[in-house]
DNA sequence: GTGAAAGCGCTAACAT
DNA sequence: ATGTTAGCGCTTTCAC
């Protein structure tokens, strides 16, 4: 029989072996060189070598020469600090995102990366870690307008929960919480998804639908809700509150909104998760509770994360890397000057089928 | 009979549908709200809202609550870039990676969030998204200096293929290329976890045992590499140079690897692969062939990553997320002025496993 | 308890 | 083609 430890969570203890170096201090921290250093070495003024950092024209060839090889030499880089005081351009675009360790957080990294990659910005990510360090709309209101005003030329935010920010900064705002924000957003389409995907449980047959819920100050969270009933009013099915679940669109609101729903006395047949984490969470219940899916169950989730994937989840998927990349090129637009079509993309969701067969029609 | 559709892999192209606003265009960038302002505004001197920004103690109560109230007011948000020039501490610190969107690079991130969020310090995420976008050591050396003499108090580098670097920065790598860089690091006990992976190989009864490379600029790489090599020695095994596949630690080069290796007239039992990606990619290929795993071939990887946890592959876990934790400590701790224990730390390896039952042992 | 003033490193006029 | 100079917004003596 085969055997399976799985033994490969939690926190780990941190287990120091195989010390190479007994390890010197840190030597004490320096003076970096600045372009003064830059200037006296090679006998010109700042200036000259500020030209030629900022590959200005009249500068003779031999100067730029000369100045390229003591730069290197000394190994002088910008002062970014310095360098954003005076200058408009940064080339730096930010990403503020309350964290950084969620499926959703990393989809949107990826696709912001990719359009990153083939743009002449780079990348900030700046993040708290955790939302918990501060109040939630007032730090957005604060690290848009710190990165605006200091360092980058503009900024990517995720899932704002602020529906107006008071600076006319470049903004893209991925999943705002408010329907019409009054900065650009991307989002799926997100009524329309959760119809489809009701819409194919029905097919199935399915009459008895759970529904776990996601955060409710998203305004995504309740155009899906919203999608799931109208389909149901609209298929004529009475609305049954005892079917819909709360949850924050973690696994562990997934898991106890499962185990609320399938406790029932007259469980649902299928359960729609607003969200890919939250149905892992079902189906994490469905197999302790020896329940197979679809067969004994049929479950869609809401994001089509790669975990879903890997557990041959059916999903909406609503492209959340391709939401990063998009927002991304119509941040730089901004910044650029290019004028934008529309103010609000939204990206069209697609019903992603899997592992679903359970058809229970009479 | 179940169906499985599949198609939701790709690049997608974007279909902008359901457009709620028309839009505007952006409204002219105005000058931000600056600390003269809200000195003006309150009738006070720039010091003094300096004084009351920084915390100091000697400013009268009353001031502060008027100085307070007209910063919320006004909506001031310090100049990050003008802060950093003056003072020393940024309470940001920097982490560097070439490339934001692969398994290694997002678990470290999420050790390095989580010890961010425990602490008082931002985090900075920098890449250029791309290693091609520039010389790969040079930038390196460039993107440290930038940041610690600019912005941040200390950098994070992942992966660095450059050996040194001429600055007395706080700077902690994670997983160097060179075994004793000029710098303190975290890496993983790359040589015992390989060779544990290899006994227990050798303890199911495998005598073939393909291996696939990674990387070779990283010490990690090599140090696996001879873990492999060495066992074999130790075990009596004779080298078959033709059972090691080169490979590059992506998904892609494992399948090829994992091509080369099983098209062999006499094609190894078990396959290690030196990271779990490369893992993936052998998994993928074994399915292909109709293999199954670990019943007609053994598999085990390199990494953990939450991929193999899907699949449920056996692998090394190198706890790459606790490096990432242990990395931001030692930072903070150096930046603090703490001296550390030691200025490498090694994250003991640990064999997971997961599914593997195949005894081949006569 | 508060203000005046010096400068951090850089860029962008304006000179020469 | 290069130098001089004036700040960018802030913190930090040093006065008062």
């Amino acid at each position: 029989m085969c055997h399976n430890n799985g033994n490969d969570t939690g926190i780990v203890t941190v287990i120091v072996t195989e010390i190479i170096s007994p390890g010197k201090n840190m030597p004490k921290k320096k003076r970096a060189v600045t372009i003064q250093d830059v200037a006296k070495a090679a006998g010109v003024s700042v200036s000259t070598v500020s030209r030629v950092l900022n590959s200005k024209v009249d500068v003779a060839e031999e100067t730029q020469d000369r100045i390229r090889a003591i730069i290197d030499d000394l190994g002088y880089t910008t002062n970014l600090a310095a360098r954003s005081m005076r200058s408009q351009k940064k080339n730096l675009i930010g990403l503020i995102m309350p964290d950084i360790a969620y499926p959703f957080a990393i989809e949107v990294m990826k696709g912001v990366n990719r359009a990153i990659a083939e743009s002449e910005f780079d990348l900030l990510v700046y993040t708290t870690g955790d939302v918990r360090k501060s109040g939630r709309a007032s730090a957005e209101q604060k690290y848009v307008s710190l990165l605006t005003n200091s360092i980058s030329d503009g900024v990517i935010i995720v899932a704002p929960v602020e529906g107006e920010f008071n600076l006319d900064a470049p903004i893209v705002s991925i999943d705002p919480s408010i329907q019409n924000p009054n900065y650009p957003a991307v989002h799926a389409t997100n009524y329309q998804g959760s119809m489809e995907a009701m819409q194919y449980l029905f097919d199935l047959g399915h009459k008895r639908i759970g529904y776990i819920g996601g955060r409710v100050e998203l305004e995504s969270s309740n155009r899906r809700l919203q999608g799931y009933k109208d389909f149901l009013k609209k298929a004529g099915i009475p609305l049954d509150e005892s079917l819909i679940a709360a949850g924050d669109f973690t696994t562990e609101t997934g898991i106890k909104g499962a185990r609320t729903l399938l406790s029932l006395n007259n469980p649902p047949t299928a359960i729609f998760a607003s969200n890919d984490q939250m149905a892992m969470g079902v189906f994490q219940v469905a197999q302790e509770m020896g329940l197979r899916i679809p067969e004994d169950l049929s479950l869609i989730g809401f994001d089509n994360i790669p975990e879903s994937k890997y557990l041959g989840l059916t999903t909406v998927d609503q492209f959340i890397s391709e939401m990063g990349y998009v927002a991304t090129q119509m941040l730089i637009k901004i910044i650029n000057g290019v004028p934008l079509e529309d103010q609000t993309y939204r990206m069209q969701t697609r019903l992603v089928i899997r592992n679903s067969c359970k058809n229970i029609s009479q």
